[in-house]
DNA sequence: TCGCCCTATATAAGG
DNA sequence: TATAGGGCGA
């Protein structure tokens, strides 16, 4: 392999590259452009033409919801491969979803006309870290054929270097040491660059040095997790100088998606990359919308995007605010909710639809099956008039909610599709399959050998893992090979020893095949002789025929892929398997994986205190989570075009208990004259009339919010009070804590709302075993009845 | 070594 | 409520 240090592009095997001679600094005068005006311009309104046109030096893109970001950062593209000021391969383009990758790709290709194979640096943070990665591997002590960890094996990883340290991990899970790894790699920190401090929490001050351990592990299993990709790019550039130079000669063009959602590690990967300001170095293109930024949670810093001009010294800043997709009202809508948010940069966002369409609808119901129940039906109207199903949404906050939906839609045979539930490669038969490929292509891989060691049964238990783990630290061993050295010895008992040496031979085997064999061959070789697949075809369960289904288009997708190599980075980096759904199906899912979409109707339901706004965003992040919230509340309500239905349910029951929930805060920041408020008879009133006025006090002040005051007082005839929506309550009042022990006592009778009356049970903390005369025995929390 | 049962636990999500 | 992981008995 040649000198990664001295010509790291030569490894690309990219045909046909225009500056494949020169790796000396240079700028060649560029040949004109074609003299007539190129015909993508035409359809860019001045903002968005600006923001194409502007070349040089650093630029902000603000572009608001539904104002054609995706459009300019492709015409972009298009216009400096236009203009000549960049090959294909000097185009560094980064997003966060490999569909946004892929989407920028094809309205590339679609404006270009073809061929855009010749742009390798258009992907993810993550492929792109890969990318480079692989190229510099030994700098970072890894092979460039290192394996890419996902969060399950991660999380075993470090369960073994918890156990191995003698921390109980019971008292310290594993998938906490992963949120801290996490968020410092978020972060850009190494090991020794965690603020001493910051780990006092962990395990008795002991978490950097379990960091450290963990780092340690990757690196003798050749392997990376996902923070990797980009840690290790930084420390690299960092200490070998050079070849970040290389780099910043290479890349004329840094174009990034969804700047709002960077964080420091993705922040300072850019800044290295785009270096200082000069005349033969990048320039950098970031497009964003800080009303958008909804990842705070997983490390987002929407300080990047609000910090530009400081970071990036005479940049020009141009706004998108022209709105092709809602109507004023639902526009209307969004931005009054989002103006209640401080430290925004601010936009106007101005609807360019001419129609001024329906108010946003705001419906309150009594339960979950209740909202079901009215969006089903209000869906079904919709198709009786012609509308298309696909072109309607349901976004939920949460992943529970989708059930209700989910059972309501079978029931009425209303074909639906679920966004974003568990993924293909996540799957427990995949990730076993795909356990075994991996040692195949990398034997260091004692993650994966461990995972289907005893997959089928082969009677190599606990007590076998133990003696493996032993040899292989004592010898500094991959786990393949000690099982190869203990099944020569009287290490282990004979049944174990001969299964172990009968698996080694089956590796040995396969590997030997892998050149000769297609890999998807080979891979259903693998799966047949090591008894994976025969395995399920005896299991009598009821899923054990879909997990031979889903093994069989593992298969299949495998066969699109060059090589075994490329399909397990495929898998590493994408996870998703594309499936093209072209059916006409209701979408259902997560606010968050809404992002970036549109649809003609948008229904957005459970829009209650503690659900929405999150009550764990709120305890965790207090007022910036609040605001985050209202962020997301803003992206779902901008996903629509012509039609949003917001709904709030008056019970919701959570993790199996009932909660009475009153609305969100977001229902009554919703400015008046855009929505149309339809409450179903009795929700906030008929019922006894007692549910908020009899609280006891803590629970009540602690649900003192606008949305609660808009429904106490609604029921009262009072006129609604609009509190100023700038002034957020302080975080100790948006925690609402139960109280830790009931004063109710066993035998009393009490009145619930849901169920009606019954007699207590039994008392744990706050929670009742209440036995109810209509509804049976039920757990519930005791703020939620009433002594009867 | 396997399998069952109990209990603790967590509910946002992409690469 | 649903599930996953740990503990314990056969």
């Amino acid at each position: 392999m040649a000198n990664p240090l001295h010509d790291p592009f030569d490894l690309d095997g990219l045909a046909g590259e225009a500056d494949h001679t020169a790796p000396a600094p240079r700028r060649e005068p560029a040949p004109p452009p074609p003299a007539r005006e190129p015909p993508y311009l035409a359809a860019l309104n001045p903002e968005q033409r600006r923001a194409v046109e502007t070349l040089d030096g650093p630029l902000l893109v603000l572009a608001g919801a539904g104002t054609g970001k995706t459009r300019v950062l492709t015409t972009r593209i298009a216009h400096i491969l236009w203009t000549r000021r960049a090959s294909p391969s000097q185009i560094l383009a980064v997003t966060f979803t490999n569909k946004a990758a892929r989407e920028m790709r094809e309205r590339v290709g679609h404006l270009v006309g073809g061929a855009v194979e010749g742009m390798p640096w258009l992907g993810t943070f993550h492929a792109l870290g890969a990318r480079i990665l692989r190229r510099h591997a030994e700098l970072a002590r890894l092979k460039s054929n290192f394996t890419i960890l996902d969060v399950d094996d991660q999380i075993r990883l470090m369960r073994q270097v918890l156990s191995a340290e003698n921390v109980d991990e019971r008292r310290w899970p594993a998938r906490a040491l992963a949120g801290h790894i996490d968020s410092w790699k978020n972060r850009g920190l190494a090991p020794d660059k965690v603020p001493a401090n910051e780990a006092q929490g962990f395990a008795n001050g002991r978490g950097i040095d379990l960091y450290r351990q963990y780092q340690e592990r990757l690196k003798t299993l050749n392997a990376t997790d996902f923070g990797d990709l980009l840690l290790d790019c930084l420390t690299i550039f960092q200490q070998h100088p050079e070849l970040l130079e290389d780099y910043r000669r290479r890349f004329r063009y840094l174009l990034v998606d969804e700047y709002q959602d960077t964080n420091v590690a993705q922040y300072l990967w850019l800044r290295l990359l785009a270096g200082p300001r000069r005349p033969d170095g990048p320039n950098l293109c970031c497009v964003g919308d800080d009303d958008q930024s909804i990842y705070g949670w997983r490390g987002a810093e929407v300080g990047n995007i609000l910090r530009f001009e400081k970071d990036f010294p005479g940049a020009t800043i141009i706004r998108l605010e022209r709105n092709y997709r809602s109507t004023p009202h639902i526009l209307g809508a969004a931005s009054g909710l989002i103006a209640a948010n401080a430290g925004r940069l601010g936009k106007t966002l101005r609807s360019e639809v001419a129609a001024s369409g329906e108010k946003v609808q705001v419906r309150g119901v009594w339960d979950a099956e209740e909202e079901a129940r009215v969006v089903a039906e209000e869906i079904e109207n919709l198709q009786r008039k012609g509308h298309r199903l696909s072109a309607v949404a349901i976004l939920v906050r949460t992943g529970f909610q989708t059930r209700t939906f989910e059972e309501r839609f079978l029931s009425l045979a209303i074909p639906y599709r679920m966004i974003g539930g568990t993924r293909f490669y996540e799957r427990a038969e995949i990730r076993d399959a795909m356990a075994y490929l991996r040692v195949v292509a990398q034997p260091e891989d004692s993650l994966a050998f461990e995972r289907i060691l005893n997959k089928p049964k082969r009677g190599l238990g606990e007590a076998t893992v133990q003696i493996l783990h032993q040899t292989s630290r004592a010898q500094s061993l991959s786990l393949l090979e000690a099982a190869r050295l203990l099944s020569g010895t009287e290490e282990v008992r004979p049944r174990a020893r001969a299964a172990l040496g009968e698996l080694v031979r089956q590796f040995d085997g396969w590997r030997a095949r892998t050149r000769d064999l297609p890999h998807a061959e080979l891979a259903e070789i693998v799966l047949e002789e090591s008894g994976y697949t025969e395995m399920w075809r005896l299991d009598r369960s009821a899923e054990a025929a879909g997990k031979l289904d889903n093994l069989k288009e593992l298969i299949r997708a495998m066969e699109e892929f060059g090589s075994l190599t490329d399909f397990l980075e495929h898998v590493a980096l994408v996870m998703e398997n594309e499936q093209a759904d072209s059916d006409d199906k209701v979408n259902l899912m997560t606010l968050h994986s809404a992002k970036g979409l549109e649809f003609d109707t948008v229904f957005l339901p459970g829009w209650e205190e503690g659900l929405f706004p999150h009550q764990r965003s709120l305890d965790e992040s207090g007022i910036a989570g609040l605001e985050e919230e209202r962020r997301l509340a803003y992206v779902g309500l901008t996903r629509a075009r012509a039609r949003a239905s917001v709904l709030y349910a008056a019970n919701r029951r959570m993790h199996g208990l009932w909660q009475a929930a009153v609305p969100s805060r977001f229902v009554d920041e919703l400015p008046a004259d855009h929505v149309e408020i339809e409450n179903a008879p009795g929700i906030y009133g008929g019922m006894g009339g007692s549910q908020f006025e009899e609280r006891p006090a803590p629970f009540t002040s602690a649900y003192d919010t606008p949305g609660w005051r808009r429904a106490r007082d609604a029921r009262r005839g009072e006129p609604q009070r609009r509190t100023d929506p700038r002034i957020i309550e302080g975080q100790a009042e948006l925690v609402v804590t139960s109280e830790p022990t009931s004063t109710h006592r066993p035998g009393e009778r009490v009145f619930h709302l849901k169920f009606g009356y019954g007699r207590i049970v039994a008392v744990d903390g706050n929670k009742l075993t209440v036995d109810f005369e209509k509804a049976g025995t039920k757990k519930v929390v005791d703020s939620f009845v009433e002594r009867a």
